[in-house]
DNA sequence: CCTTGACCTTCCAGTTGCGGGAAGCCCTAT
DNA sequence: ATAGGGCTTCCCGCAACTGGAAGGTCAAGG
């Protein structure tokens, strides 16, 4: 398979493939022309890295993941592990935006929204917040 | 004042605040020695601009908001619209990563997390997600 | 045989919002 | 005179790509 077939088939754009080779996570072989070659093996693990990284997985997760999964001897508990920190990763992301969140839709509801100057989300972000 | 003032004042570190000048979000008079010498003018958009982002407003929307604070003409109309908007983009990437939390959290919760290598969350990343 | 167009290649620059660190000036205190 | 702290500019680097330029390759059509 050339880049194009793969890319249609793994759902990623060629580019992101090719930066893929560039940072080591697949090795495509090479047609005589230069064509990079791609297996099914390859083809998996493109599939396998855009589910990671469509869970939020980073690249560095992805490539410790890649490499359990082909690890045979691998501990299911080493993967759980990463997996239990990338959620606690996404635990706190999410609570930094709900705090955000909650102080902006505080601030939009105060806000009359209208043609006149007044607005409490200017003040709200010009005075220290309540609390401190 | 200078730099290292403002930077404890403001709460953004100096490297920012240069960072901030230099895309043009404030405009810091200069001593003999070329030292910045800030006023309280631009310690206040700064405390304002800090509170923006810790919002989550991109740079480009705190241009925005900073010029219609300094706006005595506004329309607060236009605060709102823009908090809304960014509102709405809070509320995307939370829906996003409670849909990552959901999957991942199936996974996690699936995998015995022992010495085995037999792992549900390796398998379900190697799999077209169930529904497709 | 030549051209057209789709596909592929590499390389370089840009994105967001800074942070790190080098090289060097300024000012005060000892 | 020197040591320190603060300030300056400048340039590189981060994550994870994306866009675009310049050019090679291949199959089909005239």
């Amino acid at each position: 398979m050339n880049i194009g077939e793969v890319s249609q088939a793994a759902g990623l754009p060629a580019k992101t493939i090719r930066y893929y080779e560039d940072i080591g996570l697949i090795t495509p072989l090479r047609d005589a022309n230069g064509y990079r070659r791609f297996a099914q093996t390859h083809l998996h693990k493109l599939a396998f890295l855009a589910r990671a990284r469509g869970l939020g997985f980073s690249i560095e997760q992805c490539r410790t993941l890649l490499a359990l999964y082909e690890d045979r001897a691998r501990a299911s508990a080493d993967v759980k592990a990463l997996a239990e920190t990338h959620l606690a990763e996404i635990d706190a992301k999410m609570a930094e935006l709900a705090e955000m969140r909650r102080v902006l839709a505080d601030l939009v509801h105060a806000c009359a929204g209208d043609h006149r100057p007044d607005c409490p989300i200017l003040l709200g972000l010009s005075q220290p917040a309540k609390g401190d």
